[in-house]
DNA sequence: CTGAAAGCGCTTACAG
DNA sequence: CTGAAAGCGCTTACAG
C-alpha cells in the first residue's frame, strides 16, 4: 500500500509559488490573482492533489462531522431521520458520524468520550435514557436533544406528542366511542410518558374515564402489540378503540387479534403513531398519527449547525407538528352486544 | 464558547515530565516507569486531558473511521446492516460515517471525495450504479463492495441470491405450483438481476417453464408490488404462485389483492425476500428467504478492518446465505377451475 | 526509562 | 497579491 500522498508542497512546486498561495487558492480564490490561480489549479490537476482533510482540520480546529447518537441503530425508525440529517449535512460539506450508545457497558461513558475534542464538531442526541452528568465535560462541542429530554435544557427539536394523542383520542371520541383504551411504549421512555400523559388529558378534557385498566404495556414492538392483543382480550370490560403509541405495536396487535377472528374496524377501532411505511398497506389500511421524520433529521441538523457556527439556536428550535392519517382501521363502535356475554357492559357506553 | 483545550503540555507540566512521556503513557503504559506512570494519570486525571483525535490521527496518517456509502439511507433495509457495521467498528474504535450516494447532483464525484486522503481509512460501498472509474483515485484507502457488482473486482460480501430464488422455487413446486411466478426489483439492480435469473434457473432445472408473461417487474417498493397485484389479475394466464424480490412488495401485493378478494394461500402463493420485520405480523404471515442483515454488516465491516490492516482480506470474504422462513402464506394450489374461467388453463398444470 | 526535536499537511496572521 | 514562518496537538525515531 504505498500510498505516495500528493501534498499542497507538490502542487506549490509544480505550480511554482509558495504553499500559502495553494491554499488561498483552494479556499479564498477571489484573493489570488488570475493568472497565478489558473497556475495553480492546473498543477492540481495535474498531480491530483486532493486535500488532507485530517491537517486542514487540525490547523482549522475543527473535525467537519457531526455524531448522531441514538439507543438502537436497527431500529428503521432512525433511517429516515439520519436521511434528513445527512442531506443537510452533506450540502454543507460536513460529516455524519453514527453511534449506538446501547452497544457497549457504559453508555455514558460513550457519550464522554464522544464529547471529547476532536470527535466532533457537535452531537445530536436520540437516547433520553442517558444521565445528563455524562453531558458535563469541559469544552465539549454544542448538543440537540432530538427527544424529550426532561431533566436537561439542552437546545431541542421536539415532537409534539401531547398533539398526536389529543389527535387520536378526539378521532376516536368524534366516532362515538367513550372507552378508549391506550397501549404505551416502555415505562422509562419519555416519549411513552408523554403519550400516556396525552391520552390520558385527552380523556379527561372530553369527561370520559382514561382508566388503569385500559392502559396496556408495551415496548413499540410488534411482539410487544401482539401481547397487548392476547390481554385486550381477556380483558373484562374492554375498550371499543385503541390508541396505540407505535404503529409496529398496532400491527402486531392487528396480526394476532385477528387470529381470534377480531377484525378492525368492525370489533374494534385501533390508531397507531408513527406512520410507517408498512401503515399504508395493512388490511385495514392503519389510521394513525403521522410523525415528519425526515424534518425532524433536517430541523436537528440545522440547529446543530447554527450551534456549531456559533448561533444561539433560538431561531432554530422547534416543535415538529404531527397529524392525523385517516385510513380504514377506525369506525363508530359496534352496537352493544346482547346481555350476558362479555362485552355486555358496552352499553352504559352507548 | 471558549473552550480551553487540554493538551498533553498541561499534563506534561503537571506531571514533571516531557510531552513524550504523557504520549507513551497514554499509548504504551509498559515502556513508562511505574512511578513515572503514576505521575501522568494523575495529572491526566487532575486536568481532565482528552485526547485530541485530529492531532492524533494526523501524526499516524489515519482517520481512525470509515465510510458506508448507500444508494438511499432512508431505506430501513440498510438499518440493520449499519447496526452490525457500528458494533464491529466501535469495539475497535473506529468511527462509521454516513453518506448517501444519490443526494447529490453527482454520485462519482461524491465517491471520489469521500476516497479522498483524509476523509476515511476506508470505505462500504451498497450502492451498485456508481461507477467503477470513480474508484481510480490515487492512493485511495481500501474499499469493500456490499452488494453484487459485476463490473469490478473489490473484496466483497455477498449475499447468495441464486440459492434464496432456488429455495421459494423449490418450496413452491414442491408444494405442487408449476405457474409460478416472479415479481423482480428495477431492471438496473445488479441483486435483482440475480433474483430474476435465480428463479429463471430454478425453474428450469425443474423442467417448469419460466415464462416471460409470468415476470412482473417492480422496483422492490410496497407501491410497486400493489401495482403488480393488479397486473396479475389482469393476466390471461396468472400463476397461482409467486416469488417476489422483497418483501415490500409482496405485502404491497397482498394488501391490494385483498381488495379483489384475493387472498393467500387460498388464491395465490406468495414466498418474499428479506425477512422485514412484519413480515411474521401479517395476515397471513409471510413465508420469505431470510437475509441475515445484521452479519452482513458485522462481515462487512471485518474485511474492511482486515484491509485496512493490511491484510489481503482472503480470510474474510463471503457468501452469505439466506434460508427459506415458512409461514402461511403458501400452500397447494387451488384445484383448477371449471372450464370456461379465466384459469381454465391450471387444468394442464394439475 | 526519558527527553529534545522533528514533522504529519495544512492555514493564516504578518510583512512586504 | 504573494511568501516565509509559525503553529494546530500529537507521536516517534533517535540519543542518552
Amino acid at each position: 500500500m504505498d500510498r505516495k500522498q500528493v501534498t499542497i508542497q507538490d502542487v506549490a512546486r509544480e505550480a511554482g509559488v509558495s504553499t500559502a498561495t495553494v491554499s488561498r487558492t483552494l479556499s479564498k480564490p477571489t484573493v489570488v490573482a488570475k493568472p497565478t490561480r489558473q497556475a495553480v489549479l492546473r498543477a492540481v490537476q495535474k498531480t491530483g492533489y486532493q486535500v488532507n482533510h485530517l491537517a486542514r482540520n487540525l490547523r482549522r480546529g475543527r473535525t467537519g462531522s457531526v455524531i448522531a447518537l441514538a439507543p438502537n441503530l436497527a431500529n428503521p425508525f432512525f433511517s429516515q431521520i439520519l436521511a434528513g440529517m445527512s442531506e443537510v449535512l452533506s450540502a454543507r460539506n460536513y460529516g455524519l458520524l453514527i453511534a449506538d450508545t446501547q452497544m457497549g457497558p457504559d453508555p455514558d461513558e460513550r457519550l464522554r468520550r464522544y464529547l471529547a475534542a476532536g470527535a466532533a464538531d457537535g452531537l445530536v442526541l436520540f437516547d433520553g435514557s442517558l444521565s445528563p452528568a455524562a453531558l458535563d465535560v469541559p469544552g465539549r462541542p454544542p448538543v440537540v436533544a432530538a427527544c424529550e429530554w426532561l431533566k436537561v435544557d439542552l437546545p431541542s427539536i421536539r415532537v409534539d406528542n401531547a398533539m398526536g394523542a389529543e389527535l387520536a383520542v378526539a378521532h376516536l371520541a368524534d366516532l362515538g366511542h367513550s372507552r378508549i383504551g391506550h397501549v404505551t411504549g416502555p415505562r422509562r421512555n419519555v416519549l411513552a410518558r408523554t403519550r400516556l400523559a396525552g391520552w390520558r388529558d385527552a380523556m379527561t378534557r372530553r369527561g370520559l374515564d382514561p382508566r388503569e385498566g385500559w392502559v396496556f404495556e408495551g415496548d413499540f414492538s410488534m411482539d410487544s402489540g401482539a401481547m397487548a392483543a392476547r390481554r385486550w382480550l381477556a380483558a373484562p370490560d374492554r375498550p371499543t378503540a385503541l390508541f396505540f403509541a407505535s404503529d409496529e405495536m398496532a400491527v402486531g396487535f392487528l396480526g394476532e387479534a385477528r387470529r381470534a377472528d377480531i377484525r378492525a374496524p368492525r370489533d374494534v377501532s385501533v390508531v397507531g403513531f408513527d406512520n410507517i411505511e408498512v401503515a399504508a398497506h395493512l388490511d385495514p389500511p392503519l389510521t394513525t398519527i403521522r410523525q415528519p421524520r425526515t424534518l425532524i433529521g433536517q430541523r436537528a441538523a440545522a440547529l446543530l449547525m447554527d450551534l456549531i457556527e456559533g448561533g444561539d439556536g433560538a431561531a432554530f428550535e422547534s416543535m415538529v407538528e404531527v397529524d392525523l392519517i385517516l385510513r380504514d382501521s377506525t369506525a363508530p363502535p359496534p352496537p352493544p352486544a346482547p346481555a350476558g356475554q362479555a362485552s355486555s357492559k358496552a352499553a352504559g357506553a352507548a
